[in-house]
DNA sequence: CTTGACCTTCCCGTGACTGGAAGCCCTATC
DNA sequence: GATAGGGCTTCCAGTCACGGGAAGGTCAAG
């Protein structure tokens, strides 16, 4: 199929795919007139690769899924590690937004947000007393 | 001052500072050095940067804060009103990230994480059914 | 006068694409 | 057979917010 029916089988736009295939993550075969010819294997990678994406895997996490995914003798506690060091990476990532959302609603509700120039989210930025 | 004291000053890199001053953010005074010579005030622009990028400000939204900051006559609302937007900005990024880490964690729960090729993670990805 | 720390500009690389230009290919219609 | 359109190809540039490193000028100390 071409790349257009691939993108469609996936769900990934077709300028990913071709993305997908210069860094290395899919081989499709080529036609006489140079299109890419998708396979229903190579359609069955793409999803898998769209799912791992929309899971927040990073590429080199995906290409490494994939060649566990590929390999019949692999060890289920390959694709764990995996997935709880993914799991860890996300948990820092919320536990630094909140951090984060926390100090802001602070900041947000401490500001009558009004006409008048006084700021308290100004100030604080400025370093809790500066007027400049 | 020079930019190390300046980086001292605000805690940012100084390649950083450089890049600021590229994207029109500080225009600090040069000397006949060449030398890049901060004021106090533009030391406390690059602490009020630092602060605003430490809450997860977008450049763009730095400049725009910095320029309230400045303006004398601002309104306190335009503040509230781009920290409210990146407020949401973060709950929807939490959001997303929480959900990530429901499915995800779902999966390594049903992984057993052994020597064995079966792994629930890899089914799911490949879409709950597939083996190749 | 040399050393070493500092400063300068310039260019490349990051992650994971996205947009757009220039040009070939295929099918359908007139 | 000519043409119109859509699809395909490659290549280049841009995104965001810097960081690394090279090549070279400047300054203070010994």
């Amino acid at each position: 199929m071409n790349i257009k029916d691939a993108a469609a089988a996936s769900g990934l736009p077709a300028k990913t795919i071709r993305y997908y295939e210069e860094i290395g993550l899919i081989r499709p075969a080529r036609g006489d007139n140079g299109y890419r010819d998708f396979s229903e294997a190579d359609a069955h990678k793409l999803t898998f690769l769209a799912r791992a994406r929309g899971l927040g895997f990073a590429i080199e996490d995906c290409r490494a899924l994939l060649a566990l995914w590929e390999d019949r003798d692999r060890a289920s506690a390959d694709v764990k590690r995996l997935a709880e060091a993914h799991l860890d990476e996300i948990d820092r990532k919320i536990a630094e937004l909140t951090g984060l959302r926390a100090s802001l609603s602070d900041l947000v509700r401490r500001c009558h947000g009004d006409g008048r120039p006084d700021c308290p989210i100004l100030t604080d930025l400025a370093g809790r007393a500066e007027t400049v």
